[in-house]
DNA sequence: GGCCAGGTGTAAA
DNA sequence: TTTACACATGGC
C-alpha cells in the first residue's frame, strides 16, 4: 500500500481525469513566491484579486514592495485576509530577497528552503511551494487537501514532515512530476474532498477506504 | 447565516 | 508534543 506503483498510478488517474494544472500559474518568479504567502489559508480566487491590484499598482518586486507603505500594500490585498500579518509577510520577503542580491541569487542558495523558514510568515508549505514552482527544486509540497485525501484513501493519519517523506521517498525526484502530482491533488481536494466529502464522482472512489 | 479556503505564530495544556 | 486560537475577506 502506497507504494511506488500505487502513487504513480493514482499520479496517471488524476492526470486523466483533470489534465495538466501547469502550476504555478504567475507570470513570474516573484508573482509566485507573493501568490505563495497571499494564498495562506484563502481561496485561490482571492488571491488573483490581490495580485491583479498588485499588478495594476505596478507593485510585482522586490524594491516596490520594499519601499511602498504598508496601508498601500494592505490596501491592494484585502481581499486575500489576514492583510496586516500578510503585508508584513511580503515586506520580510522583498527584504530577504534584496539582502541575498535578486531573486535569481535568492533562489540558488545553498539551503533556501531554511533560509526561508528563518522568514517569519514563511511555514513549511509556502518555503516549499517556492523551491519547487520558483527554485525548480524536487521537494514535494504538502497541503491540507492532501493530508486529507492520504488520511481518508490510505487511512493514514500523517503530519507535514512524514507525509513529505513518503512522497520524496516513493517517488522519482522529478520537478515536473512533484508539480503536477500536488497541482492535481489540490484539485481533486477542492472538487471532491473538501472537509464535507462530496465522494460519488470522485475519480478515487473505488480505492477509497471511505467508500 | 454558517462554513470553508492551496497556513503560520503563539500560548497553553 | 499536541491542541487551541487569532488572523480577515469573499464565495456558496
Amino acid at each position: 500500500m502506497t507504494s511506488t506503483e500505487e502513487l504513480l498510478r493514482i499520479f496517471e488517474t488524476l492526470k486523466y481525469e483533470f489534465g495538466k494544472q501547469y502550476w504555478w500559474p504567475a507570470e513570474s518568479k516573484f508573482e509566485m513566491m507573493v501568490g505563495a504567502i497571499l494564498t495562506q489559508n484563502v481561496n485561490w480566487s482571492n488571491v488573483e484579486k490581490a495580485i491583479d491590484n498588485l499588478k495594476n499598482e505596478d507593485m510585482i518586486d522586490p524594491s516596490k514592495i520594499k519601499s511602498a507603505g504598508l496601508k498601500e500594500i494592505q490596501g491592494a490585498i484585502k481581499p486575500t485576509g489576514f492583510y496586516k500579518q500578510k503585508s508584513r509577510r511580503l515586506k520580510r520577503l522583498a527584504n530577504a530577497i534584496l539582502d541575498n542580491g535578486g531573486i535569481e541569487n535568492t533562489l540558488d542558495r545553498d539551503d533556501l528552503r531554511g533560509r526561508l523558514l528563518n522568514i517569519k510568515g514563511i511555514g513549511p508549505e509556502t518555503a516549499d511551494s517556492i523551491v519547487l514552482y520558483a527554485a525548480e527544486k524536487p521537494v514535494f509540497v504538502i497541503d491540507a487537501y492532501t493530508q486529507r485525501i492520504m488520511k481518508r484513501v490510505f487511512s493514514l493519519n500523517m503530519r507535514y514532515k512524514e507525509l513529505q517523506e513518503l512522497f520524496e521517498n516513493r517517488l522519482p525526484k522529478d520537478v515536473d512530476l512533484f508539480k503536477e502530482y500536488h497541482a492535481l491533488l489540490v484539485e481533486l481536494g477542492k472538487k471532491y474532498c473538501k472537509k464535507s466529502p462530496n465522494c460519488s464522482y470522485c475519480p478515487l472512489k473505488d480505492r477509497c477506504e471511505r467508500s
